[in-house]
RNA sequence: GCGGGUGUAGUUCAAUGGCAGAACGGCAGCUUCCCAAGCUGCAUACGAGGGUUCGAUUCCCUCCACCCGCUCCA
């Protein structure tokens, strides 16, 4: 079962160092968090699941790593300068809120009320100035999805890596929004992560391409242990797509303030390269596009079998990594009630997620000889490259046992008399079933490496 | 941005117009110490600013943040 409210997500994530509120000393700035010591490892260990499945265990997706300040032309053409920026009116008597463009008269369209506030332009994007002088002249943008930036650098990929369709492009990064509201912990921030795939398929293969990648994405995220009854797909209606979609899966999940996105699943079709291209009239897109004189490079492949050039369509899983890390965390996050009548508070994280693979616990803290052999059983230990291996000396041996549930570190252990002057074996605790098992010192590392495999 | 609510140790909660408490947690030590054990000691809070007042954590105002609704999306 998963936690019972989000208090109880945000608590913990405080208490124990997963997830702050950012600029905390001085009153906080709205919507941005900071990841703390475990946060961090929690959060790029689900990276790096996202990675291996994308690119590593694939043969047909490169990665990239792109800048966040965005000349503002990729954001013109790419339709988000006109989308993503609505002066809007608030209406003070029904507290209804419209575009001023869509208003005929000074009136609001709900109640008759001119009694609406003026107009304020509501730029979804951040702005900066670039260089040293900040007269309006240069500026870029912080991108508000790392998509674009996929498109902009599909010939320079293209041309160094010789690919044929299909191929994909993947991208874990940063991304900004101006959210009118942020709320909800790290689920609606105005600083977020994203992890991108930008798959790029022959125009007609496109939707059995969509139906496979909406399969792909829903295993994976059961593989990082959010349980499928508590994922639904939502397929948008045609009226509510973004600008550049003929298509969208959502992937919802069953948040602690309610059921919302956690991934877009999107046929972005050859909306964004067609925007993109020069020489847009040499393609028969089938998107309606902006026309565009300013880029300098053809975004299209050549088709040896047809001999002609095309711009693919475009499939896009893109998922919000800080709301996995969420979703994860409220999947993990139980209260167990004990025998002895204590509650047991555990994060029943995947092991490949956990911040803390394993505790190292000398049975004594006083006793120079357990202290030393734990130590050394930490740096060999941590030497196996299979993430961070804890050396724990706080507290008795009980307490630390809890730390480590709640924290999610599945393998505890603990170093005692036996080790030093018995039979050399160390106890292994596991998090979820609290069981216990002797083990030889020099079978440890083969133990662990292969609890991680 | 609008409307409503909430801000007290790390967490969960008390109390108070006149020295701000507890529980758990944390740190140090003792205990041949295996499931938040016991004992000893220590540290830590009134979100920020202004006003009223002899005196404000408490009353008032502004700001900031968080939560709920409108709205938006990864």
């Amino acid at each position: 079962m998963p936690a019972n409210s989000m208090d109880e997500i945000v608590s913990l994530c405080k208490r124990r160092g997963f997830i702050f509120q950012s600029s905390d000393i001085y009153g906080g700035l709205q919507g941005i968090y900071d990841y703390g010591p475990l946060g961090v490892e929690l959060k790029n260990n689900l990276k790096a699941a996202w990675w291996r499945s994308m690119v590593y265990d694939r043969d047909d997706v490169e990665g990239l790593d792109a800048a966040i300040l965005t000349n503002s032309k990729v954001l013109h053409y790419s339709g988000h300068e006109a989308t993503f920026s609505d002066p809007l009116v608030d209406c003070r008597k029904c507290k209804s809120r419209w575009r001023a463009d869509h208003l005929t008269e000074k009136k609001c369209p709900s109640c008759g009320s001119a009694d609406l506030t003026d107009p304020r332009p509501f730029n979804l994007m951040f702005k900066t100035t670039v260089g040293p002088v900040d007269d309006g002249s240069s500026f870029a943008y912080l991108r508000p999805e790392t998509a674009q930036a996929i498109f902009t650098n599909f010939k320079h990929v293209l041309d160094s890596t010789s690919r044929k369709l299909p191929f994909g492009i993947a991208q874990i990064g940063k991304a900004f929004r101006n959210e009118i509201t942020p709320r909800n912990f790290i689920f609606r921030v105005r600083e977020f992560e994203q992890m991108e795939l930008e798959f790029f398929v022959k125009p007609g293969t496109d939707e059995a391409w969509h139906e496979e990648w909406v399969e792909n994405r829903l295993e994976w995220w059961a593989d990082q242990g959010v349980d499928r009854n508590r994922l639904q797909l939502y397929k948008v209606p045609q009226a509510d797509l973004a600008h550049y979609s003929k298509a969208t899966f959502d992937v919802m999940y069953a948040f602690p303030h309610g059921v919302e996105e956690l991934e877009g699943i999107a046929n972005r079709t050859d909306f964004d390269l067609g925007s993109h291209t020069r020489s847009q009239s040499d393609f028969n897109l089938t998107a309606k596009v902006m026309p565009n004189k300013d880029s300098n490079s053809k975004l299209a492949i050549h088709d040896l079998e047809t001999n002609s050039w095309v711009v693919p369509y475009v499939i896009e899983p893109s998922a919000g990594v800080d709301r996995g890390v969420l979703a994860v965390l409220n999947e993990a996050y139980q209260v167990q009630k004990l025998d002895n009548g204590t509650e047991r508070t555990v994060l029943a994280l995947r092991p490949h997620l956990a911040p803390i693979k394993v505790a190292v616990l000398p049975l004594k803290r006083n006793h120079e000889g357990i202290m030393t052999t734990a130590r050394d059983l930490k740096r060999k230990l941590q030497g196996l490259g299979v993430g961070r291996v804890l050396f724990e000396d706080t507290g008795n041996i009980g307490k630390g046992y809890r730390r480590h549930d709640e924290v999610g570190t599945p393998l505890c252990v603990t170093v005692d008399f036996e080790t030093i002057e018995g039979d050399h074996t160390v106890t292994i605790r596991d998090r979820d079933s609290m069981g216990q098992q002797r083990v030889h010192v020099d079978a440890l590392s083969d133990y662990v490496k292969e609890y991680f495999k």
